[in-house]
DNA sequence: AGCACGCCGACT
DNA sequence: GTCGGCGTGCTC
């Protein structure tokens, strides 16, 4: 880009970012008034207005200074970002391959987006009155109403918390607020305080971990803390916030799913009387914006947060929390596809805060750092209430019958779980009735017909579904192939077991938990009401079971199958196994009651599964980080993939080639060429997907640096690429999965 | 991403 | 003779 030089070098011109998908910035004449950078401005575009957000002042344009428009308004007095978080932005933008505008502007809250002006800061609070404590210890209210009150307490929460908690809260609101049993308050303005008697004495380990993490002061300090389930990782998360807010800073904890959000702000909110910002998609526009200035303003001791919370400015940041950093959730996949825990990091190093990242199952990524003695580790190595580790058997599936895929021997450890009358766990990582249905007279199998793959059975819906592209169809009564009536479902998924488990316990709950059944915003939180009174049951789930939910306690899990992650084309299906089994089996057990782990498997013998089942999670990673380092894959090399498709396959595969010449153009004219691997174009593990063709190009190198240069270089050509109609491109820039 | 300009097919 | 298809290029 050249810049042209200016006349008169006073005169300043402002470089703002638009929402837009293009990597470059755009200069105007600063107008009346002095934009601020991070302030909000309207300006002129093209033939139209667009809102825009001022990076920078510069005397320099990119483009000659003749053609500049002048700014048309100025949306904001202060500025909605810092100067460090603006360049924070920058510097993600930069590394993931982003668009600088869709950076800015996916920072910011969607009522911020469209140049309105901020919500007025009335914050809307609640709490019951001396009649309405009254009223929840009489037990008089029933239903939602009863739940609010319970949540309310004697305590004063914002809208904005009592959305994370209560979804639906403001209709019994209403009611109760007619009832003069709840009222509106003001937000409190004392300092951040530690509630009296909250705070639980340490075990020694967390003492010890405690005292390890505050030892190395106050800068940037990345630390793992590694601890098992129920080892207490969440009381050292809240001793550190303690310590931050009372130096009256701000402490940003992460979670990865919303579904995570309610429990830490419990914790939180037993812990601290203070003024605690909820960040997550399902907030009102206007109640995210709210929570999100309140970050800005610096009255929000405490941010808490999904993926996206990592955005929000902190002005008097003192520390940062990612838990479960393991979880792909971090990644975004779409869009600008950051990943959070990263850019937290980023973020910490240039505010010169300590981060916390927590797990029990550490990606490899993050033990590879602390091997390199980048991060600090503290290891939880015992769990609170002296639970002991729980037992795993494994039950060799080879030759063996099955009813529904349950094999006699799990069958029996269920049957003696329910007759102790205690409550188990069955794990199944998919979801409907059977993954396929085939013909057992044909070999005919019902597929997608935009994606190819194997549709999934829904057998109580009567319906085979696509799990990739969310088509549907209504289940054939007989074969469509050869009208045999032999359609067979092979393969199990949660609704299977959930039949299975029904007719064998019919006089016990089972209870299923996935996608599916947990649509309903609350139905999760109901299941745990179920199981809340501690009498037989078997939960029965998905991938959702692992994540973190505080899940009560039982004393049987059962892991039904795990063998298709041993053989997945991408090679992070290793790590992902290792975790979802370490974290799905640390469910069992508890402090009275010891717990056990069944797995089957057809492959007992497997290096992965094997070494797992015997030395651990430690064992397991220290096997995969083998095997990446072997064969150069992350964290010992680093990847970049370039990610097209289109409904049209010639175009796709133009585009591609011209992208894969031009990136053998810059090739040539480096120093070291070899130091960057091209594999591709190939077909993307799934060639099509709702009836586009995909493709992709992978860059590979085993240093960080050549691998950015050569991104940068090539970026710039790929968009002045012919873009054919209805081809959709995209760089992922350490990529969670290949697909 | 929008949005206009621009050059080839079936319609009042 | 025009309305309109979407290919291409630009937006400070």
């Amino acid at each position: 880009m050249n810049r042209m030089r200016q006349p008169d070098a006073t005169s300043m011109i402002v470089r703002v970012a638009l929402p837009l998908p293009l990597p470059q910035t755009f200069d105007y004449l600063p107008g009346s008034g002095v934009a601020q950078p991070g302030c909000r401005v309207r300006v002129p575009f093209g033939h139209s207005r667009k809102v825009g957000v001022v990076l920078e002042a510069s005397s320099q344009a990119d483009i000659a200074i003749e053609r500049l428009k002048p700014v048309e308004a100025l949306l904001d007095a202060e500025p909605l970002f810092d100067a460090g978080l603006l360049a924070d932005l920058r510097r993600a933008a930069d590394y993931w391959c982003g668009a600088i505008g869709d950076v800015v502007f996916g920072a910011l809250p969607l009522g911020l987006r469209e140049g309105r002006a901020p919500p007025e800061f009335a914050e809307e609070c609640w709490q019951a009155t001396p009649a309405g404590r009254t009223a929840c210890d009489a037990r008089t209210r029933r239903g939602a109403s009863a739940a609010l009150l319970d949540v309310l307490g004697d305590t004063t929460w914002t809208a904005n918390e009592l959305d994370s908690l209560l979804p639906g809260w403001r209709a019994a609101s209403r009611r109760l607020a007619s009832a003069g049993l709840i009222e509106r308050t003001h937000p409190t303005r004392d300092p951040p305080r530690v509630r009296d008697g909250a705070t639980p004495i340490l075990t020694d380990e967390q003492a010890d971990a405690l005292a390890t993490l505050l030892s190395a002061g106050e800068g940037f300090r990345p630390c793992l803390l590694q601890g098992v389930t129920g080892s207490g990782k969440t009381e050292i998360y809240l001793r550190l916030t303690e310590r931050a807010i009372a130096a009256g800073k701000q402490a940003l904890w992460l979670v990865p799913e919303i579904g995570l959000v309610p429990q830490a702000l419990r914790r939180l909110r037993a812990r601290f009387d203070a003024r605690i910002a909820v960040l997550h998609s399902n907030l009102a526009e206007g109640d995210r914006a709210r929570a999100w200035l309140d970050a800005r303003s610096g009255d929000a001791a405490i941010v808490l947060g999904t993926r996206s919370a990592v955005f929000a400015p902190l002005p008097r940041a003192g520390l940062i929390v990612v838990d479960e950093e393991h979880d792909a959730s971090y990644k975004q996949q779409e869009g600008f596809r950051y990943h959070a825990r990263d850019f937290a990091l980023m973020r910490a190093q240039s505010l010169g805060v300590p981060v916390v990242l927590g797990s029990a199952t550490p990606s490899l990524e993050t033990l590879a750092n602390v091997d390199a003695g980048r991060y600090t580790r503290v290891t939880l190595r015992s769990r609170v209430h002296a639970r002991p580790p729980s037992p795993v058997h494994v039950l060799d599936l080879r030759g063996l019958q099955l009813a529904h895929g349950l094999s006699p021997a799990l069958l029996d450890a269920l049957d003696a779980c329910i007759a102790r009358g205690e409550q188990a766990l069955v794990f199944k990582n998919r979801r409907g009735y059977a993954p396929v249905l085939m013909c057992h007279a044909c070999g005919w199998h019902a597929a997608c017909p935009r994606c190819e793959k194997p549709l999934t059975l829904y057998r109580g819906r009567r319906q085979l579904l696509c799990h990739h592209c969310g088509h549907g169809e209504r289940t054939p009564e007989t074969c469509p192939n050869c009208h045999a009536s032999a359609l067979i479902p092979q393969g199990q998924g949660t609704e299977r077991l959930e039949e299975a488990l029904v007719s064998r316990y019919p006089n016990v709950p089972v209870l299923r938990v996935d996608r599916d059944s947990t649509r309903r915003r609350d139905a999760f939180a109901k299941v745990l009401d179920k199981l809340a009174d501690g009498k037989p049951a078997i939960l029965v789930g998905t991938q959702m079971l692992a994540k973190g939910h505080d899940l009560p306690s039982l004393t049987t899990v059962a892991i039904v199958g795990v063998d298709e992650g041993l053989h997945s084309a991408d090679f992070h299906a290793g790590e992902r196994l290792a975790q979802l089994i370490v974290q799905v089996a640390g469910r069992a057990g508890r402090a009275d009651k010891p717990g056990e782990v069944w797995l089957q498997t057809h492959e007992p013998d497997h290096p992965l599964l094997a070494t797992l089942l015997k030395g651990g999670h430690a064992a397991a990673t220290a096997l995969l980080l083998g095997e990446r380092l072997a064969s150069e894959l992350p964290p010992f090399a680093h990847l970049a993939l370039l990610r097209a498709e289109s409904r049209q396959r010639d175009a796709l595969d133009g585009f591609m080639a011209s992208a894969r010449g031009a990136l053998a153009s810059i090739q040539r004219l480096q120093p070291q060429p070899a130091r960057i691997r091209i594999h591709g174009p190939v077909a993307a593990p799934m060639p099509l997907r709702a009836g586009r063709h995909r493709v992709q190009l992978l860059l590979e190198s085993t240093q960080r640096a050549p691998l950015r240069q050569a991104l940068a270089t090539w970026l710039p050509h790929l968009h002045a690429l012919p873009q054919p109609r209805g081809l959709r491109w995209s760089i992922d820039v350490d990529p969670v999965d290949l697909y």
